[in-house]
DNA sequence: GGGCCTACCTTTTTT
DNA sequence: AGGTAGGCCC
């Protein structure tokens, strides 16, 4: 009650929100809803954020404490963006609120309760590569020559497939039946690596990102006393871009919600991520698993001119009947420009016309970050990118390479990772690769030389490596630089443990409470300060011609390091952060052109969005039309378009120049079944002097 | 057998 | 720019 009144008078100081001022009708009732559950169905530009925002505002208000709030989003972008706002509009730091994106939530819960299904608390997570390299590894144990045969679909594919399979909870063979019917020989093969994929993901105490949906829901499942807690815990619970849940996501909630304390917030046609899994069943039937589930639906768009919008309008109209809930926006803006086509030879060509009118809307007194360009797909915006480097005009990429994936960066986290978690022993594999002479077989051997001998001298395997009996079997190429890898390892062992704990059980005598005194334990910026001064910063000198500005990407990471408490949380944040940019180009809040994909613009709004490849074969892929997934581009199109506050160009290249000999291409199918009156060609040609 | 080097290809989208 | 198959060397 105390705790209440506080974070009440903390809000005091804030001005007070008069709510039905600063809401529209429809969503001042989504917001000031009675408890119970809730679906509000928010059209694209009709202020859903706003809406969610202002209804933590408004449970504040209404004297919940926000550690009785749990706030979910799908993406990491979303989480950032909508735990900002939160913060202005309440003044309550986000960290007292439980939000952020699924993953993020799960990987916190295990990290809290994960013991009852055998995952200790400095548990590590796998990335997209780790997981596959671990899963080949899996593979070739339990048949040493199956990818020998080029026949058999690669480890990238097969954890593809299992992850489909989990994050959708169906059977393997369900999910080749279905999605990979020429795999239908490897059904048991493929059921079978995935078993022993997950067991020996628990041995080595390391997870992918699906496990941090399914141990999340296991806990609740199986462990009552928990369950219990966090369903009386959450008051309330807030789901944004819900039509992006998949079957376990929607599974936890479900679960989380036993009373009846869930809003989700989503728009059917937004639905933009079947590919992983997601269905918009889950929105559809919503209240059939949450009875007595209020609806409210918010169409009002103050976002878009109405030409835009009637574009908008009419692309979700051209989906077959029955898909979704029936919505139409409604635009309160004065009228603007029809959207424009704008046909162009190629890539080149398109560019040119995309900076030719850049320059004029700056003319007209746009800024820069005004300014958008989105596409389907990253390798899209090639031309994009080098006109724009080579007129030194400024912009920040959003896609592409990613910061966090980098191989230097890779590297360096995977130091950290091993110290933290040394049963990894697929980062091992892939810090010690990276010297002469040992490739993966080598590495492998002298991993378990080193678990032998530690386990046989009760040290761990990190302090084992420097041992003359492992050294001995490094190649005596590798020999140097292995001890020094070692060295920097120990350091960071130490670093983030404190002084060892030996492995066996604590005889009786030992007084480690004491010995925890001598050595402290690092924050997690000075570990990342011990890694890049160890072993590791001089061997990227010697390896890479750019290693300064490498350099520099490393420092950074200390600096990101400095905002955490705790190496787990950090270790983490790191892998789960992986689609951060990094800023090539321009600084992130420097007035630059925005250049992102669709998927990652969703949610975001630009007064101009250039959509550029709008051409049949690139959006929709060709490979969505051959997998008959034409809808779900769509609805990526209609994402696209209503980015767009005031006015929004179509371009699409005539040739395709990408690959080999150039490929005649038309327009896309999305645009050729429009009205023609929906939008105004333009001929680039004619229209030199903008 | 194991690792290295070169040429090729990769991916559609994210955690 | 990073990962990988195929050919070659130890």
């Amino acid at each position: 009650m105390e705790n209440t009144l506080q974070k009440k008078s903390k809000l005091a100081d804030f001005s007070p929100i008069d709510f039905k001022e600063e809401l529209n009708e429809e969503q001042y009732a989504a917001v000031t809803a009675e408890p119970g559950p809730a679906l509000v169905l928010a059209g694209a530009g009709s202020g859903k954020t706003r809406t969610l925002t202002y209804r933590v505002a408004w449970l504040i208000s209404q004297g919940v404490s926000p550690g009785e709030i749990l706030l979910l989003t799908f993406t990491n972008k979303a989480s950032k963006e909508m735990l900002k706002r939160v913060e202005d509009l309440t003044g309550i730091e986000t960290r007292f609120f439980w939000g952020g994106t699924f993953h993020h939530i799960g990987q916190k819960t295990i990290r809290f309760h994960g013991e009852s299904i055998g995952l200790q608390k400095n548990y590590v997570i796998h990335d997209q590569g780790d997981s596959e390299a671990l899963l080949s590894d899996v593979v070739k144990s339990i048949n040493s020559k199956f990818f020998k045969d080029k026949a058999n679909p690669k480890a990238r594919l097969i954890h593809e497939i299992i992850s489909y399979a989990r994050n959708t909870r169906q059977t393997i063979r369900d999910v080749i039946n279905i999605r990979y019917y020429w795999l239908d020989n490897l059904k048991e093969d493929i059921t079978q690596f995935a078993k022993s994929y997950q067991e020996e993901k628990l041995k080595r105490q390391v997870t992918d990102y699906d496990d941090l949906l399914h141990h999340w829901l296991e806990i609740l499942k199986t462990n009552s006393e928990v369950a219990t807690y966090y369903q009386n815990r959450f008051k309330h619970i807030l789901v944004d871009e819900y039509q992006d849940t998949n079957k376990i996501q929607s599974d936890i909630i479900d679960f989380l919600g036993i009373n009846n304390q869930v809003m989700a917030v989503g728009d059917d046609a937004q639905c933009i991520y079947t590919w992983r899994g997601a269905s918009f069943e889950n929105i559809m039937t919503f209240s059939d698993r949450h009875p007595k589930t209020v609806m409210h639906k918010i169409e009002t768009n103050y976002r878009s001119t109405p030409e835009i919008l009637q574009f908008a309008n009419r692309v979700l109209a051209t989906q077959p009947i029955g898909t979704g809930f029936n919505k139409e926006l409604k635009s309160i803006r004065p009228s603007g420009s029809l959207p424009y086509v704008v046909p162009v030879m190629d890539g080149r060509k398109q560019a040119e016309f995309v900076i030719k009118r850049v320059e004029g809307l700056i003319n007209e007194g746009y800024r820069m970050s005004d300014i958008a360009i989105l596409y389907r797909a990253h390798y899209h915006a090639l031309d994009m990118q080098v006109e724009l480097s080579r007129l030194s005009i400024p912009f920040v990429i959003t896609s592409g390479v990613k910061f966090f994936e980098q191989a230097h960066v890779r590297d360096l986290v995977a130091h950290l990772r091993f110290a933290a978690n040394i049963k990894d022993i697929t980062v091992f594999k892939r810090l010690v690769c990276l010297l002469p002479k040992i490739g993966d077989v080598t590495a492998g051997r002298l991993y378990s030389l080193a678990e032998k001998f530690g386990d046989k001298n009760n040290k761990t395997i990190i302090q084992s490596l420097s041992n003359e009996s492992v050294v001995a079997k490094v190649p005596a190429e590798a020999k140097e630089d292995w001890i020094d890898l070692s060295y920097t390892l120990q350091d960071l062992e130490l670093a983030i443990n404190g002084p060892s704990k030996p492995k066996k059980e604590l005889s009786l005598f030992d007084d480690d409470t004491a010995e925890e005194k001598v050595t402290k334990i690092h924050t997690p910026d000075e570990v990342v300060k011990i890694a890049i001064d160890g072993w590791y910063g001089d061997y990227m000198r010697n390896v890479y011609v750019n290693w300064e500005s490498r350099r520099d990407d490393l420092d950074s990471i200390v600096g990101f390091a400095s905002g955490f408490e705790d190496m787990n949380e950090l270790l983490a944040q790191l892998i789960l952060l992986n689609s951060e940019s990094s800023d090539r180009g321009a600084n992130q809040n420097a007035d630059a052109i925005r250049m992102t994909t669709i998927h990652q613009a969703k949610g975001l709004e630009y007064p101009i969005v250039f959509i550029i490849g709008m051409a049949e074969g690139l959006f929709p892929l060709k490979r969505s039309i051959d997998n008959d997934d034409v809808e779900e581009e769509r609805r990526l199109f209609y994402v696209a378009v209503t980015r767009a506050k005031d006015e929004l160009y179509i371009c699409y290249p005539m040739i395709n120049t990408q690959n080999g000999p150039s490929i005649r291409m038309g327009p896309s199918q999305f645009l050729e079944i429009l009205p023609d009156d929906s939008y105004e060609i333009l001929n680039v040609r004619q229209t030199t002097n903008w």
